[in-house]
DNA sequence: AAGTATACCAACCGCGAGCGC
DNA sequence: GGCGCTCGCGGTTGGTATACT
């Protein structure tokens, strides 16, 4: 029968709850400059922080960590979001991953407070199924027009023809690469579809 | 101006996976 | 193999800001 130490479930009574302060975020920044991203436990500890390792892990990776983007969700950011959703369903990290500087709860947050009712009232309208597509499409065209139809250079070497291995590949590849400009946006907008078709 | 409803977002919670002992 | 610990993920909650009546 697992018996989960009570600290580690951050339910400690005596631990700090609620809304970082500047001088606890400072303190955490310091001891993560110092020890790097990892033994949140430790971490807490060093910094002197009363708040348990998870709530500390969890504020460097929504707010302190470097190269965070906030606010304005771009059309394009949007459209990728939705996309991968579909592709992904609510794989709120994989999604992030594809999403220079967002956070998973910033996603998240995103999608349920603006593109779920946005989706659930295209649904109404156009009662079904065809209402995603029609959000997408309609942002998707504006963006295609603009995409040049040559490859992106660093993929013309890879076997493009469209077997289920492939698309496998290209989707774990996509998941798994450091973070791309508009370029790999570019690139992947053109091949969802193609994925779509197959999936 | 005051009260209420709604939107947004930061933070918490529970769970499961991975790892070392 | 079992256990404890750490980490990461996705769902949910609660506080604050803003809009509305």
């Amino acid at each position: 029968m697992p018996m989960a130490p009570i600290i580690s479930k951050c339910t400690k009574k005596e631990v700090n709850r609620g809304t970082w302060t500047a001088e606890e975020d400072e303190k955490l920044a310091k001891v993560i400059e110092i020890h790097g991203p990892k033994r949140w436990k430790m971490i807490a500890a060093k910094a002197g922080l009363n708040r348990c390792g998870k709530s500390c892990r969890l504020r460097w990776m929504n707010y302190l960590r470097p190269n965070i983007k906030r606010g304005n969700i771009s059309d394009q950011e949007e459209d990728l979001i939705l996309r991968l959703h579909k592709l992904l369903g609510n794989r709120w990290s994989l999604i992030a991953g594809r999403l220079p500087g967002r956070t998973d709860n910033e996603i998240k947050n995103y999608w349920n407070s603006h593109l779920s009712k946005k989706i659930k009232q295209n649904e109404k309208k156009n009662e079904g199924s065809a209402a995603l597509e029609s959000i997408q499409n309609s942002k998707l065209n504006k963006q295609i027009d603009g995409i040049a139809e040559k490859p992106e250079e660093g993929c013309s070497n890879r076997d493009t023809e469209s077997t289920p291995n492939f698309i496998g590949d290209a989707l774990f590849s996509f998941c798994n690469e450091e973070p791309l400009d508009l370029g790999w946006m570019n690139q992947f907008l053109q091949m969802d579809d193609s994925l779509f078709s197959i999936l």
